[in-house]
DNA sequence: GGCCCTCTTTAGGGCCTT
């Protein structure tokens, strides 16, 4: 249903001033169809269509044991620890700053370096399902990935097996029936998978994006501490990009109160994207949130160059 | 927890993620 929207005749190119622009940007707008743009890429940055079977990698899909119609699937003593402390605290810190420089030295860079940023980089838009917001005391139930230039097994949806109960089941409709099975990976057996897949959707000497809804402090640490307790590392070519301060900042340049217009749901109301499927199920929020990161990079004038600039490690 | 805003910065509250 989402994708019909790409389907929608384009009628002009815009006149861009950056020369990123013409060729990135392209999509159709419904309601406003005098306008034409490429969205993070050319013509195979398209997105392509329907909850097809072909869509889902078959070997991560899982029993959801329900709805089909949900988608596939410190005194002195006291004072001594509070200098230590401090102490972490501000190597920690100095640590995460360096970390943070050399990534965005890393990026750019890469931008520097090639030229042709739009055949190397691959984008993939990412959503969790976890059993709460806490990344120490819940776990991921269910993840979602879509690579935006679609293709062939362009998206990978599976449940994950929590080992708990699931008590938030009113939030995405996902109980800890349907998780709580033996035909769910455990995060520890899919892992390996998810690499696997990502690695596939990854052009040789080019680099991973993984874009989500605020990413930079639910889904990346989430996902981090998962892999953390899985004996893994998030791998060193990964990039990351949050679309919340996105949001934040076409909000703003339209003079919209920001706290209260930046969540998926209230952007997809924004832009008119249709919701398909259940909201809060990864897949249908994938689909959402790939439809909305086209809107804020158009609305931002943002090529993926800029995009890169905005994304962490 | 991080970011943003305001009735602000020596602070507090709201938003976002499930």
């Amino acid at each position: 249903m989402c994708f019909s929207l790409l389907q929608i005749p384009r009628c002009k190119i815009h006149t861009l001033t950056n020369s990123w622009w013409g060729n990135l940007y392209k999509f159709g707008r419904g309601s406003v169809c005098n306008s034409s743009f490429k969205v993070l890429g050319s013509d195979k940055y398209e997105f392509e269509g329907g909850y097809s079977k072909r869509w889902i990698r078959r070997s991560v899909i899982t029993e959801t044991g329900g709805n089909k119609n949900t988608l596939s699937s410190k005194t002195s003593i006291r004072h001594e620890i509070s200098e230590e402390t401090s102490s972490i605290k501000l190597n920690t810190y100095e640590l995460e700053t360096t970390e943070i420089e050399r990534s965005r030295y890393y990026v750019q860079q890469k931008i520097a370096d090639n030229k042709d940023l739009e055949s190397l980089v691959t984008f993939i838009v990412f959503d969790i399902e976890t059993t709460g917001f806490g990344r120490e005391n819940n776990r991921i139930i269910e993840i979602a990935l879509q690579d935006i230039r679609g293709g062939e097994n362009s998206t990978f949806q599976t449940l994950v097996n929590p080992g708990r109960y699931v008590p938030n089941t009113h939030i995405h409709g996902i109980s800890s029936n349907m998780v709580n099975r033996s035909g769910v990976p455990r995060m520890e057996q899919l892992i390996p998978i998810l690499l696997q897949y990502i690695q596939s959707r990854q052009i040789p000497g080019g680099d991973v994006v993984l874009i989500a809804h605020n990413a930079r402090t639910f889904d990346v640490p989430f996902l981090k501490r998962e892999f953390s307790r899985s004996s893994y590392e998030i791998p060193p070519d990964w990039l990351f990009v949050d679309t919340l301060p996105l949001a934040r900042a076409v909000m703003k340049s339209k003079g919209s109160k920001v706290p209260s217009k930046v969540s998926l749901q209230a952007l997809r109301e924004y832009y008119g994207i249709p919701l398909v499927g259940s909201a809060h199920r990864a897949l249908s929020d994938v689909h959402s949130l790939a439809l909305v990161l086209q809107r804020l990079t158009y609305d931002l004038k943002l090529p993926i160059s800029g995009l890169l600039e905005s994304s962490f490690k």
